[in-house]
DNA sequence: CACTCGTGGAG
DNA sequence: TCTCCAAGAGT
C-alpha cells in the first residue's frame, strides 16, 4: 500500500472517529423511505435510484416502485414496460433494464435471495463496486467500503487527499482507506454516515466545519485546506446536435411514434420521429422525405417549425426543431412504431424532451377540440 | 482509462 | 445563463 497513505490513516483515531460519526448519525439521520428497514431488496431499489441522483428526487420515485414492484418476484415478473415507465424522468434508463436483469437473476439463481457476498452481488449487473458495498453494509451489516462521491470527498478532507477523484484510480485508494478505519460494530451506520456527512455536513463548495461531529479528526479543517478538497478534474464540454423531430398525425387524431434502439442513449423509450438535421437543406423537405424512408409514412406539411425544444443531456446537447404533419398513406406497424392518441401516449416511456412535445401537443389538440 | 449514459436544482 | 453537480456502472 501507497506509504503516504497509511502514514495519514495511523494519524486517525479509527475507533474514536467511528464512535463520533456513527453518534452523529443516529441523532441526525434523516427519516428516508428506505431506512424504513433492512430489506435487502428495498436497500438495492435505493441504491441503484440513488446512482448519480439526489435523495429529494428519488423519494418520490421510490415510493412509487415500491408500491408497484413491492418484492424480488414482483419485479422479476413484470413487463419490462412497466419498469421503464415507473423510471421515466428518472434518467439513466439502462440502471432500470439492469436492475430487472439482475432481479431475475436472483430469483433464478438465488431462490429470491439477494446474494450476502462479494463475488455473487458484483456479479449482478449494474451492481459496481460501490453498490455492492453498500447493499452487503447496510442490508447484511458486512465491513465492506462503500465508496461514492460522498465519501471521496469526506475521506479527502480527513486524510488531507489531493488525488483526482474523477479519475477511477482515485475510487481504490479511497476503498483502502475506508477498509482501515471502518467501524466494525456497525458498518451499516458508518457507511451511511459518511454518506449522510458528506450530503449535510462536508459539502462540496461550503462545508459546515464549526458543526462536524469529526471536525477533531479532519487534517484539512488543521490545514484549513477543507476549500480545496477534494481535488476534482473537469469534464469535456457538450456537443450540440441539431434535430428534427416530427409530429406525424393521421385522419383518426393519433399520432407516431417509434420506439429507440434496445442500446445505448434513452434505449427503448418512445419518442417523436428525430433525426439529424442536415444543415442548409429545407427542414420541411427533410421531414416528409424522413418519414418516406425511415418509416413508410406519405405525408403533407403543415408547420415546418411548430415549435423547439432543447433537450440537455451531460455530454451532448439536442436543439430539435418539431415540425407537424398530416400522413396521406400509413405505414405497416412494426414492434418499434405505433399510432397514440392523448391518453395512450401518457402510457408510454418518453424521455423528458419528448414528454413536453407530447404535452404540447395535447394541449393544442384540446384547443382545437373546442373550436 | 476515457467515454457514454439523464435529469432538475443549486449557486 | 452558465456551471456543476448527485448515494456510479457498462463498455
Amino acid at each position: 500500500m501507497n506509504e503516504e497513505l497509511e502514514k495519514r490513516i495511523k494519524k486517525v483515531n479509527a475507533k474514536k472517529f467511528g464512535e463520533d460519526l456513527v453518534s452523529w448519525f443516529e441523532q441526525e439521520m434523516r427519516e428516508l423511505p428506505w431506512r424504513e428497514n433492512r430489506d435487502p431488496y428495498r436497500v438495492w431499489v435505493s441504491e441503484i435510484m440513488l446512482q448519480q441522483t439526489r435523495v429529494d428526487t428519488v423519494i418520490p420515485y421510490y415510493n412509487r416502485f415500491m408500491e408497484q414492484f413491492p418484492s424480488v418476484e414482483a419485479l422479476a415478473f413484470a413487463p419490462e414496460e412497466d419498469v421503464l415507465k415507473a423510471w421515466e424522468g428518472l434518467g439513466y434508463y439502462s440502471r432500470a433494464r439492469n436492475l430487472q436483469s439482475a432481479v431475475r437473476e436472483v430469483h433464478e439463481s438465488y431462490q429470491g435471495i439477494v446474494p450476502d457476498n462479494l463475488k455473487e452481488i458484483s456479479s449482478l449487473k449494474g451492481v459496481g463496486p460501490y453498490t455492492a458495498g453498500a447493499i452487503l453494509s447496510i442490508a447484511y451489516g458486512k465491513p465492506e467500503p462503500a465508496v461514492d462521491g460522498n465519501v471521496m470527498r469526506v475521506m479527502s478532507r480527513i486524510l488531507s487527499i489531493d488525488d483526482d477523484i474523477a479519475k477511477p484510480a482515485s475510487r481504490k485508494k479511497f476503498e483502502t482507506a475506508v477498509r482501515a478505519i471502518i467501524y466494525e460494530e456497525n458498518p451499516s451506520y458508518f457507511n451511511q454516515a459518511l454518506m449522510e456527512l458528506g450530503a449535510i455536513v462536508c459539502t462540496p463548495t461550503s462545508p459546515s466545519c464549526f458543526l462536524c461531529p469529526v471536525q477533531e479528526h479532519c487534517a484539512a479543517f488543521a490545514e484549513g485546506t477543507q476549500h480545496e478538497l477534494p481535488v476534482k478534474s473537469k469534464k469535456k464540454a457538450a456537443k450540440t446536435v441539431e434535430l428534427l423531430t416530427v409530429i406525424a398525425e393521421n385522419n383518426k387524431g393519433k399520432v407516431l411514434i417509434s420506439r429507440r434502439p434496445e442500446q445505448g442513449l434513452l434505449a427503448n423509450m418512445w419518442e417523436f420521429p428525430s433525426f439529424e438535421k442536415t444543415p442548409g437543406v429545407n427542414a420541411g423537405q427533410q421531414m416528409i422525405e424522413y418519414l418516406q424512408a425511415d418509416h413508410e409514412v406519405e405525408a403533407t406539411l403543415t408547420d415546418e417549425k411548430w415549435m423547439t425544444q432543447d433537450h440537455i443531456f451531460t455530454h451532448l446537447v439536442w436543439k430539435m426543431q418539431v415540425g407537424r404533419v398530416t400522413v396521406t398513406k400509413e405505414p405497416a406497424l412494426t414492434e418499434q412504431i405505433k399510432w397514440v392518441d392523448q391518453t395512450e401516449i401518457e402510457k408510454v416511456a418518453m424521455p423528458v424532451s419528448h414528454r413536453k412535445i407530447a404535452n404540447r401537443w395535447k394541449e393544442s389538440t384540446e384547443k382545437e377540440t373546442e373550436k
